[in-house]
DNA sequence: TTGATATTGGTGTAATGCTAAACTGTTTAG
DNA sequence: CTAAACAGTTTAGCATTACACCAATATCAA
């Protein structure tokens, strides 16, 4: 076998793929991706834009650095992020009180009103997401297993 | 709340972030993916050529097009990286058959001998990873959950 | 047969995300 | 005071993705 001449193309045999755990996380991870900018494509909001989002919302005054290892991405990458989020009136930087290099990130008033709808409506998708597994402990079981399988 | 003037930075509050399923798939594809490059990387193979390679040892005569809709890759993206194993001397291209237009994609002898070597190391890398679950039906239930997931 | 249409491999291009290096200004340690 | 470390920034390179486009070929209806 492994030497055929032709493939009908029918069906395609996956073979060790279909058994591989990165494999199917990344075809699940694509799969939220693009469900995730069908809904929020309007607002202008990536995946990568409503994790910082998220974390200053929470944690008002962090530095763009803190925000950056808090999510595992790299400094560099938050200028453009955090400049984009400025002029979309989301966040805006305040001088740190006590260290001149940095800014400490902050909500603007509409950035809070904005993170409700945003937050909203990804909500509604992941509850969309998550109604596909059979219990509430599924779902808490595929979070736990997910971070387990992150570090 | 929401509205200190300084945050320390030793723990940061992931908020909502912590239990959305698209969030912790992404962290943890990110591992699997930065973990992938550590074993391959020294092969020249990322995980999306390791996708290719699989489904043409599966499938030998299968058309670049073919290949690319099994793996929902783009049919132009298959340019490169086909010819990227041809000059590894891992696939090659035929005339098809029954259609001038097309190539169909077959394993070299050496590339079938790389494919062992290959998936070695990612079986070896999965094994690693699934050992931190705690039991055989728990990887089949993962499995599972992520293909449901991904539709 | 002819002619319209679809498909295949391929090219070019733009946008994105991720890395790494280097630079400025600032802080910290010795 | 000096040297090292750090924050933000810019720039570059790289891989991936998406889209429009082309030439050659295939398909199908008239």
């Amino acid at each position: 076998m492994a030497d055929d001449t032709k493939n009908t193309d029918q069906s395609v045999d996956f073979g060790i793929l279909n058994n591989l755990v990165g494999y199917r996380l990344r075809r699940a991870q694509l799969n939220f991706f693009s469900k995730f900018s069908e809904v929020c494509s309007d607002l202008g909001i990536s995946p990568g834009l409503f994790a910082i989002i998220a974390i200053v919302e929470r944690n008002p005054g962090l530095t763009q650095t803190a925000v950056a290892q808090a999510l595992g991405n790299d400094r560099s990458a938050m200028v453009a992020a955090v400049d984009k989020l400025e002029k979309m009136d989301i966040l805006e930087r305040r001088p740190a009180v006590n260290d001149r290099r940095s800014y400490a990130l902050f909500m603007t008033k509409y950035g809070k009103k904005f993170f409700q709808t945003l937050s909203g409506r990804v909500m509604d998708h992941e509850k969309n997401m998550a109604s596909r597994l059979e219990s509430e402990q599924e779902l808490e079981w595929l979070l736990k297993t997910l971070d387990i399988l992150s570090q």
